[in-house]
DNA sequence: GCGCCATAGGTTAGCGCTAACATCCCGCCC
DNA sequence: GGGCGGGATGTTAGCGCTAACCTATGGCGC
């Protein structure tokens, strides 16, 4: 079709194509092939036609690192996270890559070796460093989410799944409902008081979980036991249970996590207390397998996705609002939702 | 110390830093400043320590993506995965990082909406759009692997945890050697035989179990039962072991990985089939829940971790390779190893 | 017919860095 | 002592793109 191109032979396409080779083959100069891009107005439709074409028969590609340099951004954000082979910040990350995708932007990882300030901060300045246009921390700890405030950020930032309580946007479940959702449950079930296995003391949603417990026990006027302490894994969880399952007054266990309660309920089964004729259990994740451990679990459901998707828009936004000169936009909490299925039944004393 | 720098008082740092700003503060041209940075040897030390000096005063931060528009190397490397949800991909892609951290690589994850051609082409053009150095496909699915062999790669990629048996390299777990352990280790228990939970067709990993579990039968002269397929969830186990808890023949089962093994576990236990006293199960993962099942699970372990850094390694050398103009590194097997429980007893028929 | 403004496009200068070459200076050998 | 080699540094020219400004053309009102 082209006559014009007929010059150069089949050996086109030794080194990609740029905007000027275009704009020679359309016949305008680069910067019009530019402005076709960019989707400029002051570009006639016959041109804009020419210009697509030659793009087409080059196999032409914008070179986004040369715009990100130009224009100062490179459509890239950061995320820094510990342990992303867990269920929770696996799927978090999943959600916010499908954000992200939707937005235009890309998701670049950071993961860290240990869960304390200096490597919350190498992990940020590192990113930073790359050109990130922002940066979205999945802080689940206490030091990390202090390490946020230390840190000198080149770029906006969001804290995900828990953080500072000020300084930064924060967008997590409200981990507080979701423990008293569970807790109320189970004495809703008429047992006596609730017991708590919970994750590792640094953790904030931990915390957060252990203060929910808390409170609905007081509100009820119910005793509150002493709290077990674990790592979220299912090995403490079942060490734990052992403990728990000689304590012959616990009918009723609030677990901070799935695994941890899958650990709990194996424990149980081995110390002939059955579940949920004996102990009545609930966790919180709501993992895939919690429908189908034995008994399927009664649980309290995050919606990780929900909280990247979400994240990630108060990121985009936060982005805008820098450029903009004005303040960054608020952070939000997903609600929590119960899940009840074999593993609570009523307390038969 | 500086006397020079006097001239502009604390106003600095309003706009960062760049190589010139450098150069100035020491007396010395911006390109001695790249030299020190890149470590060049042509540098009096007196020199290399005032550019440092003055790189510390000003704050200054090498722009990395002015150095990736000119060297055409953005250190950055793409990974296609389809759901890093699951633990499989999860683990592997933390182990990608890891290993990407220490080769001082950057990570940019695309995932993929739907598992057919259609979208890992799209996953891969948009990630070497995106001016990434190498891309690897964590893929599993037949479509894709055939997909990769149809994406004319700018960039050098990996196929990891499966792929084309030729074109590029491929990085994994030796998925048949896996099945036939698991296999073995039933009939080495006294079963007659031992029927398949499989994944879904199109897996190649589903494939590659079959493959390993019908090989081990044929070879110790066992009859084949005909498979089941399932779609890796725990639900679908669930369902699936219902109907072989009808099958009284059935007194060994090698489930294509741990989820479905748990739903099993659950069908087994509902309709009064104990394990191991009456069924034998053994699942392929090992996630880490499994010790903690009910029973605690026998099962195959595969070093996602492993497949992660290995197969980073290996694009890294790819890069290299494409850039030296010679042949590309091949791939490589890494070996699975079964993990005895009590999902498993001898057959007391 | 002239100025005026809009539109369509070209030209020029960078973004911050590295590669390649040019230059200077010094010691050393014949 | 003069040329010469090589280490230390400076100068120049891009990488591929966008932003900002400049120019040509044409329609329109008076």
């Amino acid at each position: 079709m082209e006559v014009e191109g007929a010059a150069s032979p089949p050996e086109r396409s030794r080194r990609p194509a740029v905007m000027s080779d275009v704009g020679r083959l359309a016949g305008v100069s680069h910067q019009t092939v530019s402005r076709v891009i960019n989707g400029s107005r002051h570009v006639r439709p016959a041109t804009r036609e020419r210009v697509l074409a030659a793009m087409r028969e080059l196999g032409y590609r914008p070179n986004s690192i040369a715009r990100a340099l130009v224009t100062g951004r490179s459509q890239t954000l950061g995320v820094v996270s510990f342990d992303t082979t867990l269920y929770g910040p696996a799927s978090t990350l999943f959600g916010i890559e499908r954000a992200a995708h939707e937005a235009g932007y890309f998701i670049i990882i950071a993961s860290l070796k240990a869960l304390d300030r200096a490597s919350v901060s190498e992990a940020v300045d590192r990113l930073s460093l790359h050109g990130v246009d922002g940066i979205l921390v999945i802080v689940s700890e206490q030091g990390s989410a202090q390490a946020l405030l230390d840190t000198v950020p080149s770029v906006p930032m969001v804290a995900v799944e828990g953080g500072p309580d000020q300084g930064i946007p924060v967008v997590a479940v409200d981990q507080r409902e979701g423990a008293r959702l569970a807790t109320r449950h189970l004495l809703e079930l008429g047992h006596r008081t609730v017991w708590h296995v919970t994750g590792p003391v640094a953790s904030l949603e931990a915390q957060a979980r252990i203060r929910g417990w808390e409170s609905a026990l007081v509100q009820a006027g119910a005793p509150v036991p002493p709290p077990l302490t674990g790592d979220w894994s299912a090995r403490s969880g079942y060490f734990l249970g052992r403990q728990l399952s000689r304590e012959a007054s616990a009918t009723a266990v609030f677990v901070g996590n799935d695994q941890m309660a899958l650990g709990l309920l194996r424990a149980m089964h081995e110390a002939g207390r059955p579940v949920p004729g004996d102990v009545s259990v609930v966790g919180f994740d709501d993992i895939p397998e919690a429908p189908f451990f034995t008994p399927p679990l009664t649980t309290v459901r995050q919606d990780f996705g929900e909280v990247g998707s979400r994240s990630l828009r108060v990121l985009v936004r936060a982005i805008e609002a820098h450029q903009a000169g004005v303040r960054p936009p608020e952070g939000s909490l997903v609600a929590p939702e119960l899940m009840v299925r074999a593993s609570t039944a009523p307390f038969t004393g």
